[in-house]
DNA sequence: TTAGATAATGAATAAATATTCATTTGTTGA
DNA sequence: TCAACAAATGAATATTTATTCATTATCTAA
């Protein structure tokens, strides 16, 4: 029994990652049920098994992989007290997720709109990431590290811009380059501007 | 002749502003001709007349504004000799055309999957931007300005990922600011960064 | 070993909606 | 006024695909 629990488990995950991979590759729109069946190498029906209709699968996919995510973000930018090296490993913790997960990273980025349609709540997870951040330059103004003269919901939006940008470019160029190496130079930048003093 | 020929050129824009309307309200894959068309009103079979099919519509209303906003762009960047005063035009600018056309920007920001799918040259849009920026961003290392040793695709995509963060949050809020009065501070950040000198 | 339970199958169904086209309405120039 | 043409209509059709469910296969525990 506890056997077969397992098996059932690996069936579920199996569907999400086939899922996953057929949503990255078509979208979610041109995705069919019958072609996640196919990659999964279950029946169609299977699939009903396990999800309540397509758009579960989708709501299901982003939450397993927006939970494990944020687990290893919360990880990354809680290893360190200096804002700046918190920051530094948050960013570098979110690239090396998406690189290492390119339909995760595809997904993401495509479905954004449909998100809402299936209120799945988009906005608390950009919210976690943007506490996130709000704790990081908030300690660094204590810290005297960080310009206490900034619009704090600005200097939020504009790195998770950023980063997002970056991470879009990447996935443009599918993924031909290594990520991670970007971190550092994006923290740079985000730091130092690109004025020349 | 000439008289009739204005009448339909104008009901082709009643019905492509129609479709933005809509587009942007559900989402492409939720909108339906049926809706277009009352939208617009007009009978479901008009729309045919004007337009291959439903991608057609959404391709010819992303021409159109884009056509549109470079235009706006290139005359608001090209007004001024100084690398800095150029990047804030074209960021006012930027904002003040997505603020201007609320349906066009949440259409440009929920789409961008789809977009790829109906091969619409979305890297030729955003390579049309990026070049505006490099060549602000070379301007300003010869003026010495701008520091020359910056990873150029980075600080490009960094910013207009900042930029799109920016409307997104804004859209998200349901335009309830003001999103030009972002332009500065925006580039103010992205010149001198957030570090405490 | 096997009865009973659980899981999987995939062909059939249902629903949604993009697209067509026979018909109607409007326009123009003589 | 009206013949010839152009434009618009919207009900009917075609297609696509999510979902169901009767049937079959697999597993479990006694």
């Amino acid at each position: 029994m506890q056997k077969n629990n397992i098996k059932k488990i690996d069936k579920y995950y199996t569907m999400l990652n086939a899922a996953g991979a057929v949503f990255a590759r078509l979208g979610f729109h041109k995705s069919t049920i019958s072609l996640i069946a196919a990659e999964a190498g279950v029946a169609d029906g299977t699939i009903y098994l396990y999800f309540k209709n397509k758009d579960d699968i989708l709501y299901q996919f982003l939450n397993y992989k927006t939970t494990t995510v944020f687990d290893k973000m919360r990880r990354a930018s809680s290893g360190a007290d200096d804002a700046e090296i918190k920051l530094r490993n948050l960013i570098r913790c979110h690239l090396k997720a998406f690189q290492d997960d390119k339909n995760m990273a595809v997904i993401f980025h495509s479905e954004v709109r449909y998100l809402r349609d299936i209120e799945f709540q988009i906005k608390d997870i950009s919210k976690m990431y943007l506490d996130f951040l709000t704790e990081i330059i908030e300690r660094g103004q204590v810290q005297g590290t960080i310009k206490r003269n900034l619009f704090m919901g600005l200097a939020k939006h504009f790195i998770l811009g950023a980063v997002d940008g970056v991470i879009t470019t990447w996935i443009a160029a599918e993924g031909k380059y290594d990520l991670v190496s970007m971190a550092d130079p994006l923290v740079d930048l985000y730091m130092n501007g690109i004025k020349n003093n």
